[in-house]
DNA sequence: CAACCGTGGGT
DNA sequence: TACCCAAGGTT
């Protein structure tokens, strides 16, 4: 091991004790259950949106078996707003495994974790360390991006070749004979220093107790690293929401699993072709304005169409008539949100 | 490996 | 505005 290795646990243990976060809801006891909602949650998500979803979430289920034994579409209207609902969708699956499979108990090491759907290396990592006090090593957005600085890599951390390296690099920065409380904080450390110090923009280098040391910092590079991931221009979509209301209810159509917004209640999508465009001029359906909805990898412009509609006849499991009070209470989809607040509640 | 999968905050 | 991206994982 280096010293350059040696001296980033150094650094950053003590640095954690003053300086490091302690009061996260999750941080208050490393109860596996919420070490891993904890986790799961916080993928691709700030702290500051995840904190609300975690303790509404732990409030309705409190521990694995409650989890286990709740409705899929029970877990997804607390996930609702959240995004990436596959995470939701795996962590249900994950649960009733735990549950059925393994008599309720937690695997504990890294490998066996990341078995389990919708955990990955690094969140296997996470929980190990977290819950079970195990050695490994992390790489989430908050480690790539102070190796890149500390270590200078100036390539974009996607490239297998970059991920590799990196992930060599965590490993061997591990406290080399640390306890498990040390482990702790250590991985604790690093969430906190790239979340509070080493940031995206802007880093506050004069705060940091490895800017003696970091190669991005000396060389006055800090801000060129780490390199930012090359993107397509995002291609625009265009749907119709097809709000049907009969005596105050709305239709809402239940998603696939598979796809966008993935299990979730939704206004039935009508295909934009030339028959939808003469029916919609034949009926009486009125046209709300129309909205924008920005993903990861397209722009989706919404035109929601609002038509009174006679029958309820839907016959489907896959279609529900609600209040507009009670389809705020299903697992939906931020547009839809939107919408049913802004023209059907008072 | 690259596309897919949400949403909100920051610049 | 438009773009970046945040405690990633799956296919």
């Amino acid at each position: 091991m280096s010293k350059a290795m040696r001296f980033i646990a150094d650094q950053l243990i003590p640095w954690q004790k003053t300086s490091g976060r302690h009061d996260l809801p999750w941080q208050q006891k490393y109860d596996p259950y919420a070490v891993w909602l904890s986790e799961v949650m916080l993928q691709q998500t700030q702290v500051g949106t995840v904190i609300p979803y975690f303790q509404r979430f732990i409030s309705k289920f409190p521990d694995i078996g409650s989890l286990a034994q709740a409705s899929i579409d029970d877990v997804l209207a607390s996930w609702s707003g959240l995004g990436y609902y596959s995470r939701a969708r795996n962590l249900h699956r994950t649960a009733r495994m735990i549950v059925h499979e393994f008599h309720g108990i937690f695997p504990q090491s890294r490998e066996a974790l990341q078995q389990l759907p919708g955990i990955g290396r690094s969140t296997a990592a996470a929980i190990a360390v977290f819950a079970f006090g195990q050695r490994d090593a992390i790489l989430d957005g908050n480690v790539k991006r102070i190796f890149a600085r500390f270590f200078g890599i100036d390539r974009y951390s996607g490239q297998s070749e970059t991920l590799t390296k990196m992930w060599r690099l965590a490993e061997e920065s591990l406290p080399q004979h640390g306890n498990p409380d040390e482990l702790k904080v250590y991985t604790q450390a690093l969430m906190d220093l790239g979340a509070t110090v080493c940031v995206r923009n802007r880093p506050l280098c004069g705060q940091c107790p490895l800017r003696t040391r970091c190669v991005a910092y000396i060389q006055d590079r800090v801000a060129l690293l780490p390199v930012s991931k090359p993107r397509n221009k995002l291609p625009e979509k265009e749907t119709v929401f097809m709000i049907y209301r009969h005596e105050n209810k709305l239709l809402l159509e239940k998603r696939p699993d598979e796809g966008i917004w993935g299990g979730l209640w939704c206004f039935p999508e009508v295909e934009l072709n030339q028959s939808t465009l003469k029916l919609k001029k034949k009926s009486r359906s009125f046209a709300l304005p129309q909205l924008r909805h920005t993903f990861t990898h397209f722009r989706l412009l919404i035109r929601p169409c609002l038509q009174d509609v006679v029958a309820n006849n839907e016959a489907s499991a896959a279609f529900v008539w609600k209040s507009p009070e009670d389809a705020l209470m299903l697992g939906i989809p931020v547009p839809v949100k939107k919408i049913i607040q802004q023209y059907f509640v008072s």
